[in-house]
DNA sequence: ACTGTACATAGATAAAACTCTATATTAGAA
DNA sequence: TTCTAATATAGAGTTTTATCTATGTACAGT
């Protein structure tokens, strides 16, 4: 996952109707029906949120007859979960050694 | 940390400059001139997603002199990582048994 | 006091996102 | 086949976001 990929996958996830989804969504499988119950705005939109889980891999669904069950791609989950962890917390394997890309020897060069 | 907050959070990573941003930052602190370097846009804008940063709570200030100093707050980093992983992966402390917010019998009562 | 540097803010523009109504598609039921 | 239910798609309107130029603010040095 590079930057782009990343962020597609965390810009899914930034609204709150569809962390609420997904919130529902790790419970377990569910219909669209289902999820629209706990939402305000109509099918057309949910059908929308979801399509835009699904494009970035985090929601798949299979489809039953005339429902479509939706659940949380686990792989791609647990994926971004390790590169949230990556980018947020300080790591020796960081881009900073790989790529030098931190160059924070302007300030001073006395690094002890 | 509710829906919305944590959508706040999610939607401030969500976009591959800010991410690479927070990648740098990962590394330690770094101040504004050297992180623009990195990118192809202006100082305000970098300046713009730097405010973003700050105001979800993921990226703090501390001005020295002229310059600032910019960190990732690694309490409210920490925090949106537990948040995440409890969203995405299936728990038992999940809303569904708090709030009942599963309705999947739905379908079928047939639950063994 | 004046100048230059680091960063923020204001306002404008263009692109993207969220939501709606209307309609299409697909599948089961009668 | 015809009707109904579940979901997707199309297109439009409104809001949000990313970026720019221009300018303001704060501080260090001369």
């Amino acid at each position: 996952m590079n930057f782009q990929e990343y962020a597609k996958v965390a810009k899914a996830i930034a609204d709150p109707k569809r962390v609420k989804i997904l919130d529902l969504l790790s419970c377990g499988e569910m219909c669209a029906c289902d999820i629209l119950e706990h939402f305000d705005f109509t099918q057309p939109t949910l059908s929308h949120h979801i399509k835009v889980l699904s494009e970035a891999g985090l929601v798949v669904s299979e489809k039953i007859g005339t429902w479509h069950h939706y659940t949380i791609n686990q792989e791609v989950a647990q994926e971004y979960i390790e590169e949230t962890v990556h980018l947020l917390t300080h790591s020796d394997n960081c881009s900073c050694k790989s790529n030098s890309v931190c160059r924070q020897d302007k300030s001073a060069s006395t690094t002890v």
